[in-house]
RNA sequence: GCCCCAGUAGCUCAGUGGAUAGAGCAGCGGUUUCCUAAACCGUUGGUCGCAGGUUCAACUCCUGCCUGGGGUACCA
């Protein structure tokens, strides 16, 4: 099953004897070439020792290849080339083995089980209910579901979370600027502050109130009344949720901060924070002592207005993860974020938790342009586009595809103007046209008489685009386990992209070579042909669903 | 000032210390009586931000600098 592993054997007997001065273990690194012509796997281990030992790197790879006895059922050729790489190329007949294989698993094809069932928690969005999802939230979104999508693949019990909290003077603002639209509707003149919310949906929100309430809180003793926040709260995040089940993505936790008031967990983080002296008392306020804890300084954690701040219940918060009895957590953050999570690690450290179980994946921020024009995004100046209207204009597979498709650590320029007008040429069409077409020569199979479940002989597969199309759908289960591994949903879509084209090459070959055609006069060849359209058939989808895209069966 | 991220083709971006740095889009030129032309093939396009260093080997690692973004709050 696993050749690699059988070549790292075998070199490292033969190391043992050319070189018994070293009887440590050798580190052998063993990957596959950019280039085909350069094998399917490639050692540097005769570079690496020949410069250790002084020897000619050449000379020591040709001991090695001589002192190897493989097994040509397995690996069909070694080769010295350039400066002293060694290259293998295996022997067909373990991609025949490796592609009944895909057929056999089906949707199994790619998943593992590495992650042994561990209770993972993924926090992400969390976007306070101050107005809809923007392009900006939208690529926290759709990166973290497709962080959950693979950790699910790869064996993991996830819990997909969103935090918020709908108190304090953010929420105090947009209860208030709801209230002075209130008045608005009621037709009276008032003076609308530069720093609330400029938003129509606040308008919306307070058409609908009007409607209902009529004239009621009109009165200036109604000015903090709780129904201006709870009704603008109550929108805003119907709204909210509506946008992420449009994109696919469905939480199974809404954690309120407030909470963590209410059950005295934030009390308890200071209590056990004193106790252990980590936390002091200056000019009012209570201090995290930071410094102890291996940071440059320290940090206030409840404000000297009795208010805290964001640090403490973040750390009451992430203890609270580990007590639910949470193995790996995952906390999603745009860069802004990025100097809060030393502190919140810190601090667990001071509690006596094990903060390697928190996992923190930055993602860079989405620059928005229109044309030349670069948008500043604010949800305070309602300077935004929503998911909504993006999803509206591009469609929901676009839209999941155009923020998975980069890393998360490099800026998106998202231009809109190119959006909207090159959907059409859209990578993600790319991939699914190239699903859609195997269904297509599947159906047009079965109406020919073929049994499409029918497992042929694929020893018939000979052609370069064949064993080409077999050897990269062989690369799935490491591509999803390494993006599973790194939280680098990036990788996926740009595999998938390559066995598109490869699929795309092998069924135009038969354009070109009548003798090529998947569907031809040779009942055996097609069979065997069929069955490779199946597999391929089988990684797109696999790969689609963990993009959480969807998969046509015709375009 | 200090810290983090990025800088790769005209544009948007991939790239595991390795061999001749890739893709999509845009440009130019071809391929269809055919299982989907939403495809395929060819071609144009590069000082991998700049300068040093480590290494048999650097887009990749280290140092400094430049440019852009973010942070460095008793804001979140």
């Amino acid at each position: 099953m696993n050749v690699k592993s059988y070549i790292q054997n075998a070199i490292q007997t033969t190391l043992k004897e050319i070189l018994p001065e070293q009887n440590q273990g050798f580190d052998i690194d063993l990957t596959a070439p950019k280039q085909k012509d350069h094998g399917d796997l490639a050692t540097n281990i005769a570079l690496v020792l020949g410069s250790q030992s002084g020897r000619n790197p050449r000379q020591l790879a040709s001991e090695i290849v001589n002192g190897m006895d493989l097994d040509p059922e397995l690996v069909a050729r070694v080769d010295i080339a350039g400066p002293g790489f060694i290259n293998f190329t295996f022997s067909d007949s373990i991609l025949y083995e490796g592609l009944k294989e895909i057929v056999l698993q089906q949707e199994a094809y790619g998943t593992a089980d590495w992650g042994g069932n561990k209770k993972t928690q993924i926090e992400f969005v969390s976007a306070n209910p101050t107005g809809p999802l923007t392009i900006g939230h939208g690529r926290q979104a759709v990166l973290g579901d497709t962080v959950a999508r693979l950790l699910e693949a790869t064996g993991h019990d996830v819990t997909r979370e969103y935090y918020f909290n709908d108190a304090g003077r953010q929420m105090r603002v947009l209860a208030d600027s709801v209230r002075l639209r209130y008045l608005e509707q009621l037709g009276m003149s008032v003076e609308f502050p530069d720093d609330y919310y400029q938003g129509d949906y606040i308008r919306d929100i307070a058409r609908e109130l009007a409607q209902r309430k009529g004239a009621s809180l009109q009165d200036e003793a109604f000015k903090d009344d709780a129904c201006f926040r709870e009704s603008a709260e109550k929108a805003i995040f119907d709204d909210i949720r509506s946008t992420l089940e449009r994109m696919g993505i469905h939480f199974d936790v809404y954690y309120n901060e407030k909470s963590l008031y209410e059950t005295g967990k934030i009390d308890a983080v200071i209590k056990e924070l004193r106790k252990r002296g980590l936390a002091y008392d200056q000019d009012g306020a209570v201090w995290l002592k930071a410094t102890d804890l291996g940071l440059d300084q320290d940090r206030v954690i409840v404000k000297s207005t009795g208010e805290p701040t964001y640090r403490l219940p973040d750390l009451a918060y992430h203890r609270d993860k580990i007590d639910r009895g949470f193995d790996i957590i995952i906390d999603i953050f745009g860069a802004d974020h990025i100097a809060t999570y030393p502190d919140v690690l810190a601090g667990m450290r001071a509690l006596g938790y094990d903060d390697s179980r928190v996992r923190v994946l930055i993602h860079q921020f989405v620059t928005l342009t229109e044309g030349r024009e670069k948008i500043k995004m604010s949800t305070r100046k309602a300077n935004f586009v929503t998911l909504d209207e993006l999803m509206d204009e591009v469609g929901v597979d676009v839209t999941r595809y155009f923020f998975l498709n980069r890393s998360a650590s490099a800026h998106l320029n998202f231009d809109l103007t190119l959006a909207k007008t090159q959907s059409d040429e859209n990578p993600v069409y790319y991939i699914q046209y190239a699903h859609a077409r195997i269904c297509s020569i599947l159906r047009h199979a079965e109406e020919q008489g073929y049994d499409t479940d029918l497992v042929g002989d694929p020893t018939l597969l000979t052609s370069e685009e064949e064993l080409e199309l077999i050897k990269i759908l062989l690369d799935f289960p490491r591509v999803v386990s390494s993006a599973a591994e790194h939280l680098e949903p990036h990788r996926l879509p740009t595999y998938l992209e390559n066995v598109a084209t490869t699929y795309h090459r092998f069924q135009h070959a038969g354009k070109v070579d009548e003798t090529l055609r998947v569907v031809s006069s040779n009942r055996e060849t097609t069979q065997a042909r069929l069955d490779l359209c199946r597999a391929t058939r089988i990684v797109l989808a696999n790969g689609l669903d963990i993009l959480g895209i969807s998969r046509p069966e015709r375009m």
